[in-house]
DNA sequence: AGGGGTTATGTTAAAAAATACATAACGAGA
DNA sequence: TCTCGTTATGTATTTTTTAACATAACCCCT
């Protein structure tokens, strides 16, 4: 037996998950959201569609993006995401920490 | 901003969550499925495959049923379900705890 | 014997979420 | 000016999840 769990910030509606998480370290990483997303294997639409629901809700702009040019473009994280995107992993760091050891607490011999 | 979670336990597949372990604690205090399902306004229907799901995968028989009689039948929860569903309680009242604590710590100011 | 309230189960329909498809705009560099 | 890789967005399709509908069986009690 094992523990699973989703963990997300809203604000009314959903600001930021697992996956958004993900999707906005990788564009950090890489300076493009369509590398970002070869690298997730989620589609282009997916991420953009993401992005903007994060950005709505967060109220602030998260990621900046430009078209054109040699490379054909690109984008990256505005400081306040990058300040919400480390926000965010120290607290999930926290939490798979004691989720798990709460499981192991009570049902470690099942 | 707020923060929200899913907790579950699984083997392959779900085992226990928050609505199972609400159903399983509503028909141990009403001794009834049809009225567990009343009170947590779910169709019997949803209910009855959600605690076949339960037993399949914990391997043990979670809820003894009898039909007929005046009272037209009835329902209890066995000894390893009343353990599991307390043990879920704990479980999960350490979680919330764990969770929101940090929340608090990380995104107070948010 | 029949009524009443429950368990038991298959089948359908609806709603929601995820995925796929198609296409326009952009602009630096060749 | 044409190409290339990217951003940007609408629309359609598929998959998954959830809810609804319908019906049989059971049996104590009157």
């Amino acid at each position: 037996m094992r523990v699973k769990y989703k963990v997300w910030l809203v604000d009314e509606e959903v600001i930021l998950g697992d996956g958004g998480y993900r999707l906005l370290s990788l564009i950090d990483k890489n300076g493009s959201i369509r590398q970002a997303t070869a690298e997730m294997d989620i589609s282009y639409r997916q991420a953009w569609g993401r992005i903007r629901k994060m950005e709505k809700r967060y109220k602030k702009p998260l990621v900046e993006t430009h078209t054109g040019g040699q490379s054909g473009g690109g984008a990256s994280l505005t400081p306040e995401a990058k300040e919400l995107v480390k926000r965010y992993r120290l607290f999930r760091a926290e939490v798979d920490k004691a989720i798990n050891d709460s499981f192991q607490k009570y049902f470690s011999d099942l």
